[in-house]
DNA sequence: TTTATTTACGAAACCGTTTTCGTACAAAAC
DNA sequence: GTTTTGTACGAAAACGGTTTCGTAAATAAA
């Protein structure tokens, strides 16, 4: 009934505190017979080491944690799975927060860690994020950091991320050969690294095929599908209508569909869509979306790596290293063929 | 640089360790005058208490961990927030682990909240769970847990659950009005409650309208989606092919997508589908899902409340309660007019 | 045989808080 | 003026492990 402590199993053993310590960490300072002995007590009594105990004198915790903007993306859900699956086998455990996209969130949440409650971090920073004094104040307290996915450039740690600039840039020489002649970008961050990756890709595949860059037709989205919503309505309901579409994250997809379908607009005849996406419903949307697919749960495994493999040492130094796993563009109906 | 302590600021202050505890927790045998200064220096110093020592010592972690099979269902992906959302406000920190439908891992997760890691803990029973002892054995020793979705029933603990039965039988009912005449049912699970209450939605909806329960027609899929894909190809090649289909889990309605696009069976005319399903994404499938679209932040957030409320009193006491957050079925074009 | 080394264990300090208890002093009650 | 009550703080004992260091006995080296 009562929580099991190492003074218990000692006093049923006959042996010191400390033996039984040693013995369960498989010291060799212990004899074999004596860690059998104990080892069958704790098998018996089904002991688990109090982790607070532990992490108070050892100093650290087998913890990591997970700050990312939001679950109800399919990247973060695939990454967290990857996640969570080195997390399990080196034995770390996974502390899980949210941003919903407010920087004083994740402010609040980094300082919170400069406690020692996790051994290391992996971040995706939020789309308010445009400044890091929060960041460098955690990894100058020594805890190891490693961005995923949304990274923050100033900062000098590994950051791992797809290939967003050659993916945008890809696409959009796609649109463009597909025959689109207005093509909108659909942003979801003005100050986001990712965002602007995206956004210079775009930029670029329509300089190199001598296309002028129209500011008004990079969009910048909210995190609210209304607004989000009236404004795409508006600006396709405009005189010379956009058709082409390069949405730069997922859920601006379905803001398209939505839109086109309440406006009667065929896709892809009459605007072609593109976007980046993890959806494993893609390709039975009506019609099958065209996807930039982010490799979500390697880029949270790698990154998980990563850290892990930093926090082996004991001076924890993690290096300034970029890893891109490359997306794939995924042509289906949304485009032209 | 090196982490900040309580015995740091009392230095810096002149005062003990405990009346610097006693200010930050605002206890009532410490001045107002006293307490401005430390909080000052808190402030200044942006200190935050070691939580392991905290924990250790109030013998309580402010912890809570979540046990689900996946995140890669966005039933569950929403869950997540709700939960979260909760945890947050709150100040509860939350531990996430995923049992990828695995007993074994299940067990040895549970054991491992035996430590008193976390102060409670809310769960979604794997597949393949069919008997609780290591549920039983944690609660056994004070650690409240609720349920969410996929319950276990022998456990005397609040359930926060949709209703599953009635959508069953509503979306059933639902196929036979449209005219369906043989309506396979998609089950994932042979020992889950949640299963099986869907699976007697779907049969008394057939006895209440005087068809035979067919056994062949209920499938029990795995978790992998090669085979199901291939187990549920193969029925509907079958000479008597099924007319209706009732799938009880999300990822079902992608593999019926994906093999009646391969079959060329037209989805409503051939073969009318519900699912079970949280998909932002259902309108704009082809053609648009019909859907039981379950509550799911809503449960998460209850079924959090709950366990937080009762984590509250000094003996925590957890009720056993059926708390049910109707679905509603939401009809689209993948079933007749 | 004596000395050095190894083996196997225990005592006690320590990790950073919280909490109990004791106490000095001031204010109130008598 | 003495006793009682309150107020504001500090010393020290927890919490449950880990780790350092000391040491007795056994073994190896001399």
């Amino acid at each position: 009934m009562n929580k099991l402590t190492i003074k218990m199993l000692a006093k049923e053993l006959g042996l010191s505190v400390s033996t039984i310590s040693k013995a369960i960490r498989d010291s060799h300072e212990i004899s074999n017979t004596t860690k059998l002995r104990v080892n069958e007590l704790v098998e018996k009594l089904n002991y688990v080491p109090n982790p607070y105990a532990s992490s108070l004198r050892r100093r650290n915790s087998k913890t990591i944690g997970v700050v990312i903007p939001e679950v109800v993306d399919s990247f973060f859900a695939q990454a967290i799975n990857g996640i969570e699956s080195v997390a399990q086998e080196k034995g770390y455990h996974v502390l899980i927060y949210l941003t919903h996209e407010s920087f004083e969130k994740e402010k609040r949440i980094l300082q919170d860690f400069e406690s020692g409650r996790v051994d290391g971090v992996l971040m995706s920073v939020s789309r308010e994020t445009n400044h890091c004094s929060h960041i460098e104040g955690l990894m100058n307290m020594g805890v190891p950091l490693v961005f995923f996915d949304r990274v923050y450039d100033a900062i000098e740690t590994t950051k791992v991320t797809t290939n967003d600039y050659e993916s945008a840039y890809l696409s959009t020489t796609h649109l463009i050969e597909k025959g689109c002649k207005q093509i909108l970008f659909l942003s979801f961050s003005t100050s986001l690294s990712i965002s602007n990756k995206r956004l210079n890709g775009y930029k670029d595949a329509l300089l190199k095929h001598n296309f002028n860059i129209v500011e008004k037709n990079i969009l910048a989205f909210s995190n609210d599908f209304r607004s989000d919503y009236l404004l795409l309505k508006r600006k396709l309901q405009s005189a010379k209508r956009a058709d082409g579409i390069l949405a730069s994250v997922e859920k601006l997809a379905i803001t398209v569909y939505q839109a086109c379908e309440d406006l009667q607009l065929n896709i892809p005849n009459d605007i072609q869509v593109i976007s980046f996406s993890n959806l494993d419903s893609a390709s039975f949307l009506n019609p099958p979306l065209t996807t930039i697919t982010q490799p979500a749960f390697e880029i949270g495994k790698t990154a998980a790596a990563v850290l892990v493999k930093a926090l082996k040492k004991t001076k924890y130094e993690i290096q300034t290293d970029e890893i891109i796993v490359p997306s794939t563009l995924i042509i289906r109906k949304s485009t032209k063929v």
